[in-house]
DNA sequence: AATCTTATCGATAATCATTATCATTATCAT
DNA sequence: ATGATAATGATAATGATTATCGATAAGATT
């Protein structure tokens, strides 16, 4: 797992022209020290620790190249700020939410999955990908009667 | 489907106490004038045909309160602007979207509905909702090569 | 119908996440 | 080392949405 994401990054910049900056290098770090469902702040904020005069912009410019390298992925868009998760080595999921407390399941399941494609070939479509959140009351906030 | 919007949001207000009001009334109608999926300045568009005086704020807070009452669903919150959709008479559905060109496609299909109670079941949440879009190439733009 | 309480209005400023601008600096192929 | 060019960080700008506020209108009560 050592430098696999890095020399990703490496190899996607090169055959872009684009360039290995220190700064990306800080905010590819930062990333990949974060778990799951990061905002941009959250990763400007690590990335300050490792180096306190990054910027902002730079942060959000960074993470889109992560995200076009295949090393992020939007996670969802849902209360303002966009969140990002690990892609790689990290195989695809859907996420289900707790509309009371926020915990998030990453889950798979084959027959979703199964029937998405059948969707797709019902309307001729060709699959590029998806995005499911089921919402709901986990175990615990629907116990305790949904209002805490 | 005369009035029965109208009733409803007027029930709804009624029982927070609040009051129906002629901006409110307008920005319905013009909601109601128009197809899926439209955003609150497409809504503040419409609303300004029938009283030009409106203001955009006031069609903001009037289009929460149509989804509050159930007359109005978030049907995605992709591309900058949240779309909203009718939620009355206009049963559950998910969303198929061309990347290409951004066709969509509305389907309902009762195996990925099944197969969600079941994630449901299988983590011990209770169901309050999902948001499914699927991505993809529609015939018409896979078929002229994807790139136009 | 007049009144009184209170929600709502429209205009505008503020917020928040994200992008664009730009002069300076760093990268890397040569 | 050096030169072409991409990247940086600071800051302004954008776009969607929300908060503020004095003026107004809804609707219950008299």
């Amino acid at each position: 797992m050592s430098g696999d994401e890095r020399s990703i990054l490496e190899g996607y910049l090169k055959s872009r022209g684009l360039k290995m900056t220190k700064a990306r290098d800080t905010v590819l770090a930062a990333f990949l020290g974060l778990e799951s469902h990061v905002s941009a702040d959250a990763v400007y904020e690590a990335a300050r620790l490792i180096d306190p005069g990054i910027g902002q912009a730079t942060v959000f410019r960074t993470i889109k190249l992560l995200a076009d390298s295949g090393l992020a992925r939007e996670a969802c868009r849902d209360e303002g700020a966009r969140r990002y998760e690990h892609a790689y080595n990290h195989a695809h999921h859907d996420h289900l939410r707790c509309v009371q407390c926020g915990a998030v399941v990453e889950f798979v399941d084959p027959d979703i999955e199964r029937a998405q494609e059948a969707v797709y070939q019902r309307f001729g479509f060709k699959s590029s990908g998806h995005r499911l959140e089921l919402f709901g009351l986990c175990p615990q906030c629907s116990s305790s009667g949904g209002q805490p």
